[in-house]
RNA sequence: GGCCCGGUGGUCAAGCGGCUAAGACACCGCCCUUUCACGGCGGUAACACGAGUUCGAUUCUCGUCCGGGUCACCA
């Protein structure tokens, strides 16, 4: 049965070549891991880093696990992330279609022509009722590997069921190249006969990616290392069909803790829930690309386009990276302190507007006391939460040894201070301050011990973003020397 | 269980035959200071184990142990 070869010809012609094609290629679950967050980064980072292409190619032939909306979350979320591709099914580009699902089509095609080249059969023998069955039954022993084509024939014109699968030489061993791992070589003998097409004429997920990576001219193929046992059988497959192996690069999983990867099912954060819990994107994208490589020296912080300029796939790790989200949040309170000011306040509006309601306080110098102490923006809200109203405190908040207060102290550091502010004319930061300090130096008493009477008075807290004079500056003077004389009121 | 891969402080990691074994996070202490932070300075803490190769092993080889992956008509 001779095979029309023009179809062939005309898909190998669409293949781009001469230039690094990497692709990113999810399934549509509706979020992103943070696993595959660094994979399509690294694979991201691959491609431009030396000029390629980077394409992004949805799987979505697993039905059962179809969300709604999720493609768009990718696209979503690799556009916030900068991850932006050249070629995909939103935008096209010449060897698509793009979703898999869309290609259904082609592999069968694939499949024929390679039992064709001799490298895959067909087989009729029945399906395993278990896995366990399927683990018992010797694949080398598949008497369907041995049908003549004649017998073949005669069974598939009788309409007999059937899958095809991938021959695999009986003897010899198979060595790969990985470009983290190095060489591997497995002996033949320890691999078996994978099913390629299934009973119902769909591809498997390997024999799918094998033929998409070939027809869109992917060079290097970026998975997770849990891929690394059947690389072999991909080896084999390209060989089959006489196809350029592309570069492998096995990246080890992101893992929760020493014996489990991150996962949505033990409650681990996606990409979206890091940026619900107040994390920068910049940040997150900078901290997963050094969960796994490093770019050697002691540099760490890396925006993405200098992670471009810095990338080297040797400097990828082969062991595993335990997730530390204590080192997310370093990263994220270095990303927050080097934003420009009005782009901080801009970020951080919505979530200081969630305890301050009052519109007459001035956003941005709110704004200016937190960007030095925000590790996340989920903790603004807590931090000024004083400033709408004064919170009910206790006296005991007076005590302060360091500062050498206590209640009687207090009493009489905010009597003291209370016609001195009253007095004042401008209600400017400096104005304050010096009004402050030198009623300190008449008193003949350190700053502190007058400071913070004041602050907790204005705050009623123990623990507030800025000081004494940066609280009274925002909060105004009639708040201002409201608060105190409450305060007075209090410790009389 | 077979096959494959991995193993430097609590975590991320540099190292690629000779180093007092970097650095960062976290932790602890000190300084700064109108609170807390920030910042500055300092500290605790690691080559899984056993052989071999070598003048010399964290680096190379083998074994042991531990961990992970994979053995589906799932992806």
């Amino acid at each position: 049965m001779p095979i029309d070869m023009t179809w062939f010809d005309e898909m190998e012609a669409r293949i781009p070549t001469g230039e690094v094609r990497t692709r990113f290629a999810p399934s549509p679950t509706g979020y992103m891991h943070v696993g595959n967050l660094r994979t399509a980064l690294y694979t991201y980072l691959i491609a431009r880093s030396k000029g390629g292409k980077f394409i992004l190619r949805i799987e979505d032939t697993d039905q059962s696990r179809l969300v709604e909306g999720a493609v768009q979350v990718i696209y979503d979320t690799m556009k916030k992330c900068g991850l932006e591709h050249d070629e995909g099914p939103d935008i096209g580009g010449p060897v698509g279609p793009y979703v898999q699902t869309e290609r259904r089509g082609f592999y069968k095609k694939y499949a024929e022509l390679l039992v064709e080249k001799g490298g895959a059969y067909y087989c009729f023998c029945e399906k395993a009722e278990s896995e366990e069955e399927s683990g018992d039954f010797s694949r080398a022993d598949d008497p369907c590997r041995a049908l003549s084509q004649d017998e073949v024939r005669e069974k598939l014109g009788k309409g007999l069921p059937y899958v095809i699968r991938q021959r695999i030489p009986r003897e010899g061993s198979t060595t790969f190249h990985d470009e983290i791992f190095g060489d591997i070589t497995v002996e033949n003998s320890t691999l078996d006969d994978q099913v390629l097409i299934k009973r119902d004429g769909l591809p498997t997920y390997n024999f799918a990616n094998v033929v998409d990576d070939h027809m869109m001219g992917i060079t290097h193929v970026v998975r997770g290392n849990e891929y690394l046992s059947s690389a072999p059988k991909y080896n084999l497959l390209y060989e089959s069909f006489g196809w350029q192996i592309p570069k492998y690069v096995h990246c080890s999983p992101v893992m929760r803790d020493a014996h489990n990867k991150m996962s949505k099912r033990h409650g681990d954060p996606s990409y979206e829930d890091l940026i619900a819990q107040g994390y920068l994107s910049d940040a997150v994208v900078n901290y997963v690309a050094l969960l796994g490589w490093s770019p050697g020296g002691e540099r760490e912080i890396f925006s993405l386009s200098e992670l471009v300029e810095a990338f080297d796939i040797h400097g990828i790790s082969k062991s595993p990276a335990i997730f530390d989200i204590d080192k997310l949040t370093y990263f994220n309170s270095e990303y927050i302190k080097a934003l420009p000011p009005e782009k901080f306040t801009a970020v951080a509006e919505p979530y200081i507007r969630k305890t301050v309601k009052n519109t007459s306080f001035d956003i941005s110098l709110i704004a200016a006391l937190l960007q030095q102490r925000c590790e996340r923006l989920t903790d603004i809200p807590e931090k000024v939460d004083f400033f709408d109203e004064l919170p009910p405190y206790d006296t005991e908040l007076y005590v302060h040894k360091k500062s050498k207060t206590d209640e009687a102290v207090s009493l009489e550091m905010l009597k003291s201070a209370l016609p001195e502010l009253e007095a004042l004319h401008s209600w400017e930061h400096d104005g304050i301050y010096n009004c402050l300090v030198s009623l300190a130096e008449r008193l003949e008493v350190k700053n502190a011990t007058l400071m913070w009477p004041v602050r907790i008075a204005v705050s009623g807290k123990a623990v507030t973003p800025g000081g004494a004079v940066e609280i009274c500056r925002i909060l105004g003077r009639d708040e201002t020397l409201c608060r105190i004389r409450t305060g007075i009121e209090k410790l009389s």
